[in-house]
RNA sequence: GGGCCGGUAGCUCAGCCUGGUUAGAGCGCACGCCUGAUAAGCGUGAGGUCGGUGGUUCGAGUCCACCUCGGCCCA
């Protein structure tokens, strides 16, 4: 056709531009909940278990939450990426059932309960304990209930119409049973042991529930005068110790020392006016700290008489300072005995060290278990004094310390008094000070039914990722004491089990056990109180001889039971687990409680395989506190940016070890989720009414395509490989850095000419169809256990909003002859030589020559014949974005780019000879053109 | 105080096991181009004494020791 230049023809409608509805905008926070709305009126969950029924089980057990505020940020990382590994398992084709759950027991709920009677004025021993425990269970489904909607508005599929709880009768009642199986198999002992306690909350606590805080102690100095020594240095001086807790003194039944230690006796001479000591106090101490001593002793001069090693006291026996103390009515008239102590240092005190087992662990492994001396229990649950403690009866621990000082001064045996501020334990809710106490608990025992060992061999048996994880828990299930599962409260599962008055005997009867079980399937954990001790003891025991027991479980028991109510009781679900996902922290709680609960009941660990995360810190790495605030709320994260921005920081950090979020983390992750997007919809507009049967072969199709096809092969086993075992950072990495890198920069920009321009039956536009379609297939279902709300959106935008969710596909199987390394290497060496040319082409328009590169015809020399064959038989001048290209072989590398001759294509800017003689044509187009037209007159 | 883990460009990560040319990637940033992915796209470029110190070695981000900072667990 004519063309006159005063009527140019605009070719715009002639080519194929990207076509599409699919916003560049994302607008996630007010779009997400409609796919939410979407998916609970698909009943997706329940839908994907009928796809899938009969498949290959994936089951991911969920360690639950503790049911008693908003998600933090942390929640929200650990259930994203839980999330994303079912889905990535249900889309390889296997049945991925996900039932989360709650943690409803323990002392933090009884504690907000119990303040609210205090706000109230009531005492909880004023209030029914059924009545106080219905109010707890209340507390506890208000916040699963909470935590339950802003889980799912994070966008993570299961079953949230059925979750499990810790509460729930049968949750119960199956842990209940499975106490009852340590019962019978003689693991399960009372035993006594001073344990942290709380005589605020007047209960034990649990390792978790102890926080440090620096706390001003008295510190004392107190001298002990030997009763027998074989050491003859010992027998005329007085051994002085140094503690922090002057309310333990009347505990104290022992002294230990090292046995390696230097010691030194000396003589006092010279005093400060303030002085504790006295000129003529004759003091044993460690040689390394008796400049410390006799500073806080206000000893200025002294005579050093002799000196000793600490293996020298061998047999050495005390007395108590208030041994013989006229009031004391005979109370302290015991031996102290001195022991040597591999605990003993020179780092601080006397190198003297105070023992009262019942207030100590150290104590109580010295004192007690290795030297077998009796603990005493002197400090009842309040913190209060026994009345039978001579001297102190009654008095309070915390406010004892000045009293015990004028007592130990009215005995001349008080010589050194100050304060000393030190890191102590504090409880985690009252944040008040506590006590170590000794107190009867019940234990399950490592050893009297072998559960250390048979637990080291299930660790061995379950894979652990990272690998490192293994060590930690091995090394703390080698080293860890007999598991105290009592607790003196009153929210939880009791220890249902009665002790014969007369023996101490833990009654161990299988049919007595089937009634308690069976009653509080009935009736919860409550029928253990509602329901007569009789009724449980039947005919043959009489409840009068009998003491019920009213302690209840530690909450690490109940979840340690999951497995047992959940994975084995559903029958979707299945033990042991393929999965248990939770924090680091978790080697000390779940993963061991869990384990230790399996072996001890089962002989084998509850799951195949443990994932372990990091915590998420702040932006500079430190932890998140309230008090620093430097929080990040997830639900203010998915308000301003969107469930998918967050679920994408999951897989960009490095969730193994401590990950960091700040606002510049999460704009980062947006950044990457808009170029993500942006290739979704380039794909979108250029596969607009693309049919199977526009479809090339592999075989037929341009290297480029094969190229592209290759890379997808590639891919498509690494994220295989990766997901499988739970690493998705580089699952994203690659995914993100495929978008950009081979599609955006080279594959899209290359055959946007071919894609706008060439007829559509032209083999190249179909091939390169093809291969999007192939590309749009695994890029957006290989996202979508990431991008759960884009790729549903990018789904439906392609395939209609009907269409079957994008989280019932699977990822497609790729044919292994797309494989081609050879074709990959060659590729690689032409993406070097067009680095070259597009450097050179910026060299040109710094100068102003040209703008565009079709602009530019390259000329490039090559130095060795397989570049140049690499090129040779493809079209340069495409690859490059030119409008031709050169080539030839040289003596050096070398690229010239010359301004383009010829006119430039109105239809498709490149610039060519042949341009002037079609008019404003090139070739190509000419015959693109008389296509379009001639289908339009059609 | 003890055990374990970590500290590589502004950000997120490779590299460390199995020491070897000027330490990589993407993003972000700067500058430029394009205006047919357009609140997009393309190109070019500047950014790091690999937490610190000492050691082993011909050679250390990589191996060893100590220190420091941060984290988890324990005391």
């Amino acid at each position: 056709m004519s063309v006159d230049d005063q009527n140019k023809r605009d070719y715009r409608d002639t080519i194929f531009l990207p076509k599409t509805d699919f916003p560049m905008r994302a607008g996630l926070p007010k779009r997400e909940p409609d796919f939410l709305a979407q998916w609970q009126k698909q009943d997706l969950y329940k839908t994907l278990r009928s796809d899938s029924a009969g498949q290959e089980k994936f089951v991911l057990h969920d360690g639950p939450p503790y049911a008693n505020g908003d998600i933090h940020i942390g929640h929200a990382m650990q259930k994203v990426l839980k999330d994303i590994i079912v889905k990535s398992q249900q889309m390889q084709g296997k049945d991925a059932p996900y039932v989360p759950g709650w943690d409803c027991h323990g002392l933090p709920i009884e504690w907000k309960i119990e303040e609210k009677y205090r706000k109230k004025k009531k005492n909880k021993d004023e209030v029914d304990p059924i009545e106080f425990r219905r109010e707890c269970r209340e507390f506890a489904d208000h916040w699963i209930g909470v935590q339950k909607e802003q889980f799912k508005r994070l966008g993570i599929i299961g079953d949230w119409d059925d979750p499990y709880t810790t509460m729930a009768f049968d949750a119960e009642a199956t842990i209940v049973k499975e106490l009852l199986k340590f019962s019978m198999s003689g693991a399960l002992y009372r035993g006594s042991k001073p344990v942290m306690w709380s005589p605020v909350e007047k209960t034990a606590l649990a390792e978790a529930e102890v926080e440090y805080h620096d706390h001003k102690s008295t510190q004392i100095d107190v001298a002990f005068a030997p009763v027998t020594s074989n050491c003859e240095a010992i027998n005329g001086a007085k051994v002085v110790i140094w503690t922090t807790t002057p309310w333990t003194i009347p505990a104290n039944r022992a002294v230990c020392y090292g046995v390696d230690i230097d010691y030194v006796c000396i003589e006092v001479t010279e005093v400060t006016d303030e002085a504790n000591a006295a000129v003529g106090d004759k003091l044993a101490v460690a040689a390394a700290l008796l400049d410390a001593f006799t500073a806080r002793a206000g000893i200025t001069s002294y005579d050093q008489y002799a000196s000793i090693k600490g293996a020298e006291l061998d047999g050495t026996i005390l007395a108590h300072p208030w041994r013989g103390h006229a009031d004391a009515n005979g109370g302290y008239d015991f031996d102290v005995p001195m022991l040597p102590g591999d605990h003993v240092t020179v780092e601080a005190g006397t190198g003297f060290v105070h023992t009262a087992p019942g207030h100590g662990d150290d104590d109580y492994q010295v004192g007690h278990v290795k030297f077998g001396i009796p603990v005493p229990f002197t400090v009842n649950e309040s913190g209060c004094y026994y009345d039978d403690v001579a001297l102190v009866a009654g008095r309070h621990v915390y406010k004892v310390a000045d009293e015990v000082c004028e007592l130990l001064s009215g005995v001349d045996a008080l010589k050194g008094k100050g304060t000393l501020t030190h890191s102590y334990p504090h409880s985690w809710r009252s944040k008040a000070p506590l006590i170590f106490r000794n107190t009867p608990q019940w234990f399950i025992s490592m050893e009297k039914t072998g559960l250390r060992d048979t637990a080291v061999k299930a660790i061995e048996a379950t894979n652990w990722y990272p690998a490192i994880s293994k060590n930690r828990i091995s090394a703390m299930v080698s080293d860890r004491p007999d598991w105290v599962i009592s607790r003196q409260r009153a929210w939880g599962v009791p220890i249902t089990v009665f002790v014969n008055k007369e023996t101490g005997a833990l009654l161990q009867d299988e049919a007595v056990n089937a009634r308690i079980v069976a009653a509080v399937t009935e009736g919860g954990a409550d029928a253990w109180v509602g329901v007569p001790a009789q009724d449980f003891l039947g005919d043959t025991y009489n409840a009068d001889d009998f003491e019920q027991v009213h302690d209840i479980l530690d909450v690490w028991f109940d979840s340690g039971c999951t497995h047992a109510f959940v994975s084995e009781k559903r029958p979707e679900l299945q033990s042991p687990s393929d999965l248990y996902v939770e924090g680091s922290d978790q080697h000390r709680g779940w993963f061991q409680s869990s384990l230790l609960e399996s072996c001890g009941t089962r002989g084998v660990a509850p799951y195949k395989n443990v994932l372990t995360h990091g915590f998420t810190m702040d932006g500079e790495g430190r932890k998140m506190s309230k008090s620093l605030g430097n929080t990040i709320s997830p639900l203010k994260v998915v308000d301003q940016y969107g469930a998918d921005i967050l679920r994408l920081w999951v897989v960009a950090v490095d969730y193994m070890s401590d990950m960091r979020i700040s606002d510049e983390i999460i704009k980062g992750q947006a950044d990457a989720y808009r170029k993500i997007r942006n290739t979704m919809r380039f794909l979108l507009g250029n596969l607009e009414g693309y049919t199977a049967s526009e479809a090339v072969d592999a075989s037929d199709m341009p290297e480029l395509e094969q190229w592209v096809l290759h890379r997808l092969h590639t891919l498509d086993t690494l994220i295989r490989d990766k997901a499988n075992t739970f690493d998705f950072n580089p699952v994203f990495r690659e995914l993100y850095q495929f978008c950009i890198m081979d599609l955006s920069v080279f594959y899209f920009d290359i055959r946007k000419d071919a894609l706008y321009c060439d007829n559509p039956n032209d083999i190249r536009r179909r091939a390169a169809r093809t291969v999007l379609d192939a590309v749009f297939n695994r890029l957006v279902l290989w996202f979508a256990p990431v991008l759960s709300f884009t790729t549903e959106e990018v789904w439906q935008s392609r395939f209609g909003a009907d269409s079957q969710s994008v989280h019932r596909q699977v990822w497609p199987e790729t044919p292994a002859d797309w494989q081609n390394d050879a074709l990959a290497t060659k590729w690689a060496k032409i993406r070097e030589v067009r680095s070259e040319v597009t450097s050179a082409i910026e060299v040109m328009r710094r100068d102003k020559v040209i703008g565009s590169s079709l602009q530019a015809s390259a000329v490039v020399t090559v130095v060795d014949q397989d570049t140049l064959d690499a090129l040779s038989d493809l079209d340069a001048a495409e690859i490059f974005i030119t409008s031709t290209a050169e080539l030839k072989l040289g003596t050096e590398t070398n690229v010239s780019v010359t301004v383009a001759e010829g006119e430039k294509c109105e239809r498709c800017w490149i610039v060519l000879p042949e341009v002037s003689k079609n008019g404003d044509l090139c070739n190509r187009c000419t015959d693109a053109v008389d296509a379009h037209d001639n289908a339009a007159s059609a």
